[in-house]
Order: structure tokens, then C-alpha cells, then sequence
DNA sequence: TTGACAAATAAGAATTATTCCTATATAGTA
DNA sequence: TACTATATAGGAATAATTCTTATTTGTCAA
């Protein structure tokens, strides 16, 4: 049984008794608001969707919650040069482009650059999570 | 005749020229500041670092003119998690590893990886300037 | 089911990093 | 040397995030 078989929810409550977390309203709402989402919200985007649902939410709650999902394994924080944090649901290999001018990131899959070895000397003096190539430059709109 | 024959000051003052912007006591000992730094410090290190030359100069001045090197190609952003900016002066091809706990970044070098091709439906698309690898996991002093 | 308690929340204050504004000073040049 | 556009200092403003505190709410054990 993989993780897709599962529905939002149950992710959401396995990951929280993993970490002795509550459940909580607004845990779940945060959560749903970012299922499916493949783009690279900021806090604020993630909090303007979720004040739909609860009207009165915090920002604080929904930044803070944000930063929780990204202890537990649930989001990423996206490397890059903007300001605004940007958080990245795809937990799946892939690569990044930013764009230096509007700082927008795009996503790319490619199988060469997953299979990159962590060179030794890396390896053996640090904890390695995370692998990615990052190109940057001016994407299509910007280079006009 | 190849940068590192040249000396800093010519450096700059030729970067300013092709980009037509003064050359300033504050812009020259910004520079000097940077020059041989392989750390990645952030514009509160320099400001603070040049303060020593010149006590009176602004926190804005630094940033400005750290922006502006930037611009003319003196300077990287480091692309990374942590909120205050940091700078690189290291512009030759080089690959990073931050630490997700306390934001350090070390550089290291990898044939290998200078050596990946982009792939051609990112260079159709988009113009490519910088490519690095970046690893992220907990540095030796974080992970105990 | 209820009560107790630790954890989570809302609201707003505080902090941190950066950029903007404006009057003054200065580099480049004619 | 004098002119002009650019750069600077200083402080205010903005933006993003985190902290503080009083209150509320899950969770667990009786």
C-alpha cells in the first residue's frame, strides 16, 4: 500500500501521531489547501486559500503550520532567491529553474540528474538529504 | 591578459565603466571588502566589515552597491534557504551543500557535476546562465 | 463521558531584512 | 573650475516572519 492509495487525510493524521502532533481543524484545512498543488506557494498564498475556509485563521498559524509539515516530511522549502519562502509539495526527484528576473521556479524531471552519485568526501562528513540541480537564468517571458 | 592579472582595483574600475556607473570610495572599498572572501557572507557582514573604513557609511549603501555588483557580474546570490541574502564571490563553477539546521554553506567542487549537460528542452526555452548542484542535509557539527 | 493538562491557536506586537525617500555631496566632464 | 547627473547618508517605510500571551481545544486516562 503506497502512499497514493491513501486519502489527504490519513497522510495527514499518520504523519501528525508520528510526530505527537494534534489534529487539528486547521492542520487538516492547511493540509487540503496544499494536496494537488504543483506550484510553489508562499505562506501567504496558502493562508489567503484557507481563510475561505476558516475566516478568522492567523497567518502565524498557517506559517507556523507550514514550517511543522516541513519537520514532518510532508513539504519542502524551495532553494531560490526570493524573499517570500517558498514551499514545494513534490516530494518526488526533480530539478529546478529560476528565473533571475521575476524569480519564478520551474520544475523539471530529469532522469541523468536523479541518478547523480553524492560524492564521497560529502558523503562521509554529512548527513545528505536532499539532491537537486538548480539552473538559473531568464525564462521565456523575462528574456525579451 | 586574464583577470587574476589584473588587480582589484582595475577590476572594478573597468566593470564600472562598461556599466557606466561612478567609481566611489564607498564602491571601491566595498569591493575590496569582498575580494578573496570564500566565505558567503550576507550585506550585515560586509556593512559591518567596511564600517571599519568608512564609520559613517550606510546599511543601505552596502546593499545597493552589493546588488549593483551583482548586476555587472562581481557577484552570485547564493540560492538557498536562509532569510538574510548571502553573496558569493566564487564565480567560477562550484556546487554547494547547506545545512538545513543552521543555514551554513559549503562549496565544493566536482568534475563530474561541471561537466552535466542541460538538457535541451530547458535551453530551447529558457537562457541559461548558472547551473550548480545543491545537497542539503545537516552539516557535521548539526547532526549529532 | 468527563476532567485535567499539555499543546495549539488568534491577535497583535516585535523582530529582521530590505528597500524607499529626500536633502546633500560628489564623480565625471566640458 | 563649474555643471549635472549620479550616489550617498540617514532615517522612515515596507515586507516577511517570528514571538508573546491569554484563551481554547485535542487527547488521554479515570
Amino acid at each position: 500500500m503506497n502512499k497514493q492509495s491513501l486519502d489527504a487525510g490519513e497522510v495527514l493524521r499518520n504523519k501528525c501521531r508520528e510526530a505527537n502532533l494534534k489534529i487539528t481543524p486547521q492542520r487538516t484545512i492547511i493540509f487540503d489547501a496544499l494536496v494537488n498543488d504543483k506550484g510553489h506557494p508562499t505562506a501567504d498564498i496558502v493562508f489567503q486559500r484557507v481563510r475561505k475556509k476558516i475566516p478568522n485563521i492567523s497567518f502565524d498559524t498557517v506559517s507556523r503550520t507550514l514550517l511543522s509539515f516541513v519537520d514532518m516530511g510532508l513539504l519542502k522549502v524551495v532553494e531560490g532567491h526570493g524573499r517570500p519562502k517558498r514551499f514545494d509539495t513534490d516530494l518526488d526527484s526533480h530539478h529546478h529553474f529560476q528565473c533571475l528576473k521575476c524569480n519564478k521556479i520551474i520544475d523539471f524531471c530529469n532522469t541523468g540528474f536523479d541518478a547523480l552519485e553524492i560524492p564521497k568526501e560529502i558523503k562521509s562528513r554529512f548527513t545528505v538529504t536532499g539532491k537537486k540541480v538548480v539552473l538559473e537564468g531568464l525564462c521565456d517571458s523575462c528574456k525579451r
